[in-house]
DNA sequence: CAGATTTCTTGCACACCGTGCAATCTTTCA
DNA sequence: TGAAAGATTGCACGGTGTGCAAGAAATCTG
């Protein structure tokens, strides 16, 4: 645990401002319309450097601290005796903290992404990305094989796309009611086995 | 409903010619490594024309037929007395009907994308595209609206993720077992509320 | 059938993306 | 303080996707 050194912190101040380049400049005139020789110049580095730290905009936007892979350990906190339904709910939900730490930025993002269509490809994939690591994480807890077995593919396919759809509403809702309360909503209907609606 | 007419057929002729040869040299080479002017050149039209037809690759190889939207059809057809989620079921199957029809080039297709991380993006968008169209339908029929309302959208991005997931197990098992029991496999978890499966 | 009209094709130009490579500068460590 | 490790940068290159305008082909009309 030592600390992080100058060399570290400065890559890390280097990504935070391109992120930070990023989201002002797709806030100011949209994303499609913003190119990565502005961010870079805005954050100060060259045009190739953006991409020492990010693979796109979209990237940029969306993984403003790069690919920190913590739901498996979160998944490992939580008690074994659970069903695994709801110890990755837990585990989820845990996740979902970065959100509620910074709202501001997430209202930005979201928005931003409301009026870029174009950019959705990147931005599943972005979300893909971790759903690898969920359905490890649930193989492991369940001792199946991630491959082999449908479960553990299958309910991290799932979440995400509770994911998806929970955030979509949070910000078609105006963020009015917590992004972890309408998770729990949408895995309450998963877990109860998607029971028809009771329609108005 | 009159007949096709020249214009209508030699649409269709290029369209099936672009798809085609996109299938072919990707299955050749590889998708990264096929590039659009490859592609054209092989079905006969210019570099240009391609982009008259497909928004790139991708699209070329997982929707030969551009966006034919079948799943609201297909859901308006189904028994009214059905819950909605076994009519979605029923009507999803329907369009599984494509691959029963054309095994031999959706083989190919996914071992191309096996091949293509890279293409992984492009893909989910492709498929979350229709997923809108599902959500519609849904909405339609549980009358109930798609943007405020949770159902429509969660069992729409459930659905998708069933679908994905299935295919990437009938091609994981060496397309052993037919798509649409795989697909059902799934939603009967779905259904029964994603219970902790039995450990072997 | 001829001419007008609609629709598709094509070439050209252009801005942007993403990457390999090699030179250079900076931090770290011994 | 000098060597090793790592980051930044410029350059060059092939590829993507799009707007535009000219041309060719199919369709419609009288």
């Amino acid at each position: 645990m030592t600390e992080p050194g100058l060399r570290e912190r400065k890559k890390q101040g280097t990504r935070a401002a391109l992120a930070r380049a990023t989201l002002d400049l797709a806030v100011e005139h949209g994303l499609a319309a913003v190119t990565v020789e502005q961010i870079a110049a805005r954050a100060g580095v060259s045009y190739r450097t953006f991409f020492n730290y990010f693979s796109g905009k979209e990237e940029a936007l969306l993984r403003p601290d790069g690919g920190d892979a913590t739901f498996g350990p979160h998944l490992r906190d939580q008690d074994p005796a659970l069903p695994v339904l709801e110890a990755a709910r837990r585990a989820m939900r845990a996740q979902l903290q970065a959100f509620d730490e910074d709202q501001e930025s997430w209202r930005q993002r979201l928005a931003v992404l409301a009026a870029a269509p174009e950019a959705l490809p990147r931005v599943l994939e972005i979300g893909s990305t971790g759903e690898r690591e969920v359905a490890d994480a649930i193989a492991e807890r369940t001792g199946q094989d991630v491959d082999g077995d449908l479960y553990p593919a299958l309910l991290a396919a799932v979440l995400g796309a509770a994911f998806r759809v929970s955030l979509g509403r949070w910000h078609a809702l105006g963020e009015t009611r917590p992004l972890a309360a309408l998770f729990d909503e949408a895995v309450d209907v998963l877990a109860a086995g998607l029971p028809a609606p009771r329609t108005h």
